[in-house]
DNA sequence: GCGTCACGGAGCGTATACGATCTGAGATAT
DNA sequence: ATATCTCAGATCGTATACGCTCCGTGACGC
């Protein structure tokens, strides 16, 4: 009674999507209410129609989803955990805060991911992948007339995941996932803020595909990888400070 | 402490005036119950009292805290957000499950993660810390003969540590002591399971050393740290498979 | 005019209550 | 003997209730 200490039979992963910190935020139909605050909340957040430092009155949300409270705080509690909100005793929850800093850290931190997770994922990757990354390449080079910020990033989000869609490591692959959405809700688009980044952006992918397809050192490509993400790091700080 | 004495209804004992959660470590003082039980389980999975696979019955844990299972089911979304729990759908919670490969996978981007965190702190980096950091190899050293993994692993620990502690950028950082957290939980001690890394790892920390007071350039050191972390993995395959 | 304090509303934190769902044991049929 | 059904206990999910903390507002004293 005291201390029971039965470790349950291990046997079922049990593995229900634990963490969902991924992409696309769709609301399950067989969800708990907790769950289906979870996402109500979280898509304006992503959307941006609940903006950083705005207030998220736990009764309200409430009685806008014809919910009691307590699914609505364990929504938040969720959200606080992943970092989306912050959260203060006795007074309330907001939508997390950020800023430039906040930006230019996560777009670093992403080169460093997501060139391992394309080196690594460098065995695994057949001349298919190559050829289908090649083609958004092309489409995104076939944007650059009619400039629109939110669908070149788009495809540029879906070149880098073909080349690390095979990974070999999910941890890692997952980190790069997680670090995709706290840019996307830091900024919509850098392109939109940096339009000059474009062209050059295109003409690394290609030399990126080049360094694979000569089959190159895998850190050569890993280093390509990196610098072609910290480039627009450099051309984010001239464009600001010009 | 815990309970102010409230003069609330006669209804609430309290636990006969019980500070639950007393000498934890990190309880926070003024902390709500949803907190304090977070810690409580949270400390109690970290030094694998609840091992993986445990099941967390939420009435069981609110009744041995004397608190309600609003709180308790706070916590437990706060920890199955961090992914150190799973959670079913109307069956419950318990300890998440772990495997080997999680371990290598974890190891591998804590490589990665710290190698670079490491470079970037180069410039930031005096010769006051890197004293500080020989001598925490040199206790190591002297550890090699009567030999402790845990403090072993404990001074590796803060070894790396110190190399970037002054790391520019935070989020990098934040995601290195994840990465430490993360392999806590999985393996108390790499060293446990292959002793013979030990003598090696001591080296390879001089060798690093050497290379940040020569002022190597900064992809050298980087590689280095990466490629000790990485060692490891491959000691331990070899250690398995042998 | 300005600082201080009392008061009241808004909203948070938690306990309690109760229906809903899963699980496992024993009964029953094949 | 095996498979299936049934039912009760264990737990979960959520609503409701209510005390408590925070914060803004206005009266009061200086």
């Amino acid at each position: 009674m005291a201390e029971p200490a039965t470790p349950i039979t291990p046997t079922t992963p049990t593995t229900a999507g634990a963490p969902p910190v991924g992409g696309a935020t769709s609301a399950p139909v067989g969800a708990s209410k907790s769950q289906r605050t979870y996402h109500w909340i979280r898509e304006r957040i992503d959307r941006q129609e609940f903006v950083p430092g705005y207030r998220l009155v736990l009764g309200t949300i409430a009685e806008e989803l014809g919910v009691s409270v307590v699914p609505v705080r364990e929504a938040v509690r969720r959200l606080e955990a992943e970092g989306l909100v912050e959260f203060e005793k006795n007074v309330g929850a907001r939508v997390a805060m950020v800023d430039e800093a906040d930006y230019l850290h996560s777009m670093e931190t992403l080169g460093v991911l997501e060139g391992t997770a394309t080196a690594l994922s460098l065995p695994h990757l057949g001349a298919e992948e190559v050829e289908r990354a090649q083609r958004l390449n092309d489409r995104m080079r076939s944007l650059l007339d009619e400039f629109d910020p939110g669908e070149f990033t788009a495809l540029n989000h879906e070149f880098h995941d073909v080349l690390h869609l095979h990974c070999p490591n999910p941890h890692l692959e997952e980190l790069v996932q997680r670090e995709w959405t706290r840019l996307a809700r830091l900024r919509r688009s850098t392109f939109a803020f940096v339009p000059d980044r474009a062209p050059e952006s295109v003409a690394e992918h290609d030399e990126i595909l080049r360094l694979i397809r000569t089959e190159a050192d895998a850190l050569d490509v890993e280093l390509a990888v990196r610098r072609h993400r910290w480039r627009t790091i450099d051309a984010y700080r001239r464009h600001r400070d010009a």
